[in-house]
DNA sequence: GGAGAACGGGG
DNA sequence: GTGTACGTTCTCC
């Protein structure tokens, strides 16, 4: 019985439900165990096994019947009387406690008030009129049959009790109401209540007993706790391992599987190799041929397994893990580990190297198919899709990416060959595997992507174990909204589903063009502040006008903060002094030459600033949990909207002319100012004038030259505070572009840039003069795409690359799914467009559309010339044509700015990922 | 113009 | 696991 005492940083949580001993017969016959995954100040693992927790939901005020009911449910182990606040009123609710938290559903199912419509029959006349009264009631029908519909199923259930109204209702009526309530809280991640309640921060100081026998944990240290406190934050070093298969597409199986585990701590890598004896599978094994090699598969899983349960890594990462490596891995043992006898195997089971015994489990998106995986206790991060959010690079592959970050790149393995390879490089080919599983490591502790080191800040403002911000954003906001609305009294709802279209930020119509002595500005934390201005709060809403402080735009009344601070606004702001606070140590640091004190402070505000944003969508999306989507974020922008206005009204009313504008920026531009200084001066200018209160107009960037096209695509070259190029909305598309494309594009931009728009449109004539007449190399013309399995497609007769794959089959070439076939289009006009696959060694024959790729470079480059009078026909009519007069004496648009500033709203669907607000 | 399919990436 | 969760581009109506 060894007491300890750690400050852990929390990585993950799971529960588990254990009998307890000698209580066999009673209710509360189990313990439920939240248990926290983390690693400790001294950079250990540990597993803190928590004391025994029930779950819990409130149910609303339940009729008698139904009390009773739940009162001697044989799941029930408390109910208690609690009054909390409803939509501005205080209200009875029921705490139900259970047994365990898989049951919590079961109760949603059964008892859970689906109805709100009641038919009452014979009504007397003086209810049915305080009903009409009731602004929350629609009353159709009279007296003798009448149909009361409130706004929300907790008014069915009020008046019911109120009015004793079952005895006007018939038997069946009754029985959509009778044993039925509306549930509260019943949706929150168990783990994520047992956090709120103990209110545990990302970080904890907890006490207890240490576990001599770790059983099936894999951590250094197993602790039972007694109590949680406290504790300054730290972010530990961590041990991320990074892992790659080879495999062979035709016969499934695995050939190798190659690790290596970087520690933090003091830099080491090892690395681990699981290799097949056996060579390449042929189509007509023996059955104990075929036994002798799943005996082998089965121990170089098992190896792999009992490695990484050895080694213990925080984080798994890999290449496209998500849908390869980990698919692979869980079909390959689940297909070679028949479930055993008289037991249904559970999916992935002997695959678990987690920190529990349980095996790795598969999320699938049912609308998008996306699937996602999770080891219990370990964080699991797929390089791939971090390089995606961070770099959003035009190729994604591997040695692509390797290439551009670091210069190094993949080995020289033709993996499309992987079987061939095999049989006669099969050393190499487990070199290549690790290097692969070394690039991707590499990949993911870039400074440029630092995937983990931001998962790990967001989580100290969020409170919550890292892994919970590596998934659904509104856990975030939940976290530190729950607690506060729990510790207030107020009820916390289900998320309802409900959606609403609401208007969005506001869009200036740009005035394209190339512009010169650009001035940039921009509302810092727009949403937020808004939210702060005008006390919008779930908590804070009225439809009284004369009780409102604050309508907004859309007609939605807030009370003042002095007579009651809402919860929401309270949070936020909360926030914004702690990002004032973190910018402070980061400058104070910066001072005392502590840059890498510097750098935390600076990510961390940067994770600050992304939950403050990330708190206005949390009120958009469809998963929010507080039923005013009709009013609170469209309020948020309707005032929003108003602010930046406000701002582009004024610089116009001055004679500056306003180029562009979205949402919380803007750009003009003045006659008077034509250099640097000046462009500074008045920016600073116009700041102080549009801050007031806490609100604050900031002046961002000074450009040398601008170039807008249409909303929310421009370029320009930023002078101020630093020298760098802007490009906005005109990112290359990927592999179905073509390089002569993307090439050429990226010239134009620079030649706009140096003030040459007359050679800008000159360039892109000639480049599509000369596609037209064939004179490019066809290597640029080359289009690139992977076809699946021809089963796959809904129609794949449409489609050119699946056209092109059963070409080369027909050939005579092997077709594998999944491979990379690149073409060349011979007839775009065609429907479906025709096309001719390229052969390695083998001359292309065909003549290209080239009229297709012509008026395909043409669509592109147009949007940029389309500025400067060249349309797309015009840049296919070649270089025939006169000299353009580009350049006005004040070099402003040549072409006229439309004289009615046409206001463009864009609506906001209801969002499902908080994503874009980040 | 909106909904839904397909891609990407892995061997 | 007290859940529902890829981002973007293209095609088709």
């Amino acid at each position: 019985m060894v007491q300890a005492t750690f400050d852990v940083r929390l990585l993950d949580s799971t529960y588990s439900v254990t009998p307890k001993k000698g209580v066999e017969g009673s209710k509360d016959r189990e313990d439920v165990n939240v248990r926290l995954y983390g690693k400790t100040r001294e950079n250990q693992s540990i597993t803190i096994i928590c004391p025994d927790f029930k779950p819990y939901f409130h149910i609303f005020w339940p009729t008698d019947a139904l009390r009773k009911k739940l009162e001697e449910h044989e799941d029930v182990l408390s109910i208690k009387e609690v009054k909390k606040e409803y939509k501005g009123s205080i209200e009875d609710f029921l705490e139900v406690r259970v047994r365990a938290p898989w049951l919590v559903p079961k109760f949603r199912t059964e008892f859970e008030l689906q109805h709100k419509t009641l038919v009452v029959k014979n009504i007397p006349e003086e209810i049915l009129e305080q009903v009409r009264a009731d602004p929350e009631f629609t009353v159709t029908g009279d007296a003798r049959l009448a149909r009361l519909t409130p706004t929300d199923r907790v008014y069915s259930q009020k008046l019911i009790r109120t009015y004793n109204l079952f005895q006007y209702m018939d038997k069946e009526e009754i029985e959509k109401f009778e044993l039925k309530s509306v549930f509260f809280a019943a949706d929150i991640v168990f783990t994520n209540r047992f956090i709120y309640d103990y209110d545990l921060d990302t970080c904890v100081r907890v006490t207890g007993e240490l576990v001599d026998d770790p059983g099936e944990y894999t951590t250094e240290i197993v602790l039972k706790a007694e109590k949680f406190e406290q504790c300054p934050i730290f972010t530990p070093k961590l041990k991320i391992m990074s892992f790659d298969i080879e495999s062979s597409i035709k016969y499934g199986n695995i050939y190798c599987i190659c690790f290596t585990v970087y520690n933090e701590v003091d830099g080491t890598k090892e690395d681990r190799q699981f290799v097949s004896k056996f060579g390449v599978r042929g189509d007509n094994m023996s059955p104990a041929e075929e036994a002798e090699r799943n005996e082998d598969e089965r121990r170089l899983l098992a190896d792999f397994v009992a490695e990484v349960r050895k080694l213990d890594p925080d984080v798994i990462t890999g290449y496209n893990i998500n849908n390869f490596d980990l698919q692979m891995l869980y079909d390959r043992s689940n297909a070679l580990n028949p479930p055993p006898e008289g037991r249904k195997a559970t999916a992935g089971e002997y695959m678990n190297f987690g920190r529990d015994s349980l095996g790795m489990s598969r999320r699938e998106n049912r609308t998008t198919g996306f699937v996602t995986w999770d080891i219990k206790g370990r964080l699991l991060q797929d390089a791939w899709l971090s390089v995606k959010k961070e770099l959003r690079p035009k190729r994604e592959g591997l040695g692509y990416v390797s290439q551009q970050l670091f210069g190094d790149t993949k080995d020289n393995i033709n993996s499309t060959r992987i079987d061939e390879e095999w049989t006669n490089r099969r050393d190499e080919v487990v070199k290549y595997c690790l290097k692969d599983a070394e690039l991707a490591l590499r990949i993911l502790m870039h400074p440029r992507i630092n995937t983990l080191n931001k998962l790990m800040d967001v989580a100290i403002p969020s409170r919550l174990p890292v892994k919970e911000v590596s998934g659904g954003q509104n856990r975030m906001i939940e976290s530190l909204m729950i607690r506060m609305v729990d510790r207030e009294n107020v009820i916390v709802p289900m998320a309802s589903g409900e959606t609403n279209d609401y208007e969005g930020g506001f869009v200036y119509d740009t005035k394209p063009g190339l512009w010169e002595w650009v001035i940039g500005l921009d509302f810092s934390s727009m949403y937020p502040s808004q939210i702060i201005k005008h006390n919008i709060c779930f908590t804070t809403l009225v439809k009284n006008k004369a009780e409102a402080a604050h309508e907004s735009p859309i007609g939605a009344c807030f009370v003042s903060k002095e007579k009651r601070y809402g919860i929401t606004p309270r949070m936020v702001e909360g926030l914004l002094n702690s990002r004032k606070e973190a910018k402070a140590l980061m400058k104070k640091a910066r001072q005392d030459g502590d840059m890498d004190a510097a750098d935390y402070y600076n990510r961390l505000q940067n994770a600050i600033k992304i939950l403050a944003n990330a708190t206005y969508g949390y009120f958009g999306a469809k998963f929010c949990r507080w039923p005013y989507s009709r009013y609170i974020a469209p309020s948020i922008t309707s005032w929003a909207r108003d602010e930046i206005r406000t701002v582009v009204a004024s610089l116009e009313s001055r004679g500056f002319t306003v180029i562009a504008g979205d949402t919380d920026s803007v750009f003009f531009t003045s006659k008077n100012h034509r250099d640097l200084d000046s462009c500074k001066m008045l920016g600073f200018q116009v700041q102080a004038e549009f801050s007031a209160g806490n609100m604050h107009l900031e002046l961002e960037k000074v450009m040398e030259r601008f170039f807008a096209h249409a909303k929310k695509r421009y370029f320009g070259k930023i002078i101020w505070p630093e020298e760098t190029l802007l490009v906005r909305g005109y990112e290359p598309r990927r592999t179905d572009s073509f390089d002569l494309q993307s090439e050429t594009m990226t010239q134009v931009f620079q030649i706009v840039l140096e003030g040459r728009p007359d050679e800008a449109v000159r360039f892109s004539k000639d480049i599509i003069d000369k596609t037209l007449k064939g004179k490019v190399d066809l290597s640029k013309l080359i289009i690139s795409k992977s076809v699946n399995d021809f089963s796959s497609y809904d129609n794949p007769d449409s489609l050119v690359h699946v056209n092109v794959a059963k070409r080369l089959q027909e050939m005579g070439y092997e077709f594998t799914p999944g491979m990379k076939t690149p073409f060349v289009i011979t007839n775009g006009s065609a429907q479906p467009i025709r096309a001719e696959p390229v052969i390695e060694g083998l001359e292309f024959t065909a003549r290209p559309d080239y009229r297709y790729y012509a008026e395909r470079l043409a669509m592109g480059l147009a949007r940029i010339t389309e500025a400067f009078g060249c349309d797309e026909r015009t840049l296919m009519q070649g270089n025939s044509q006169r000299t353009l007069d580009l350049f006005g004496e004040e070099k402003p648009a040549p072409v006229a700015a439309p004289l009615v500033q046409k206001e463009v709203v864009k609506k906001v669907k209801t969002m499902s990922t908080l994503d874009m607000f980040m």
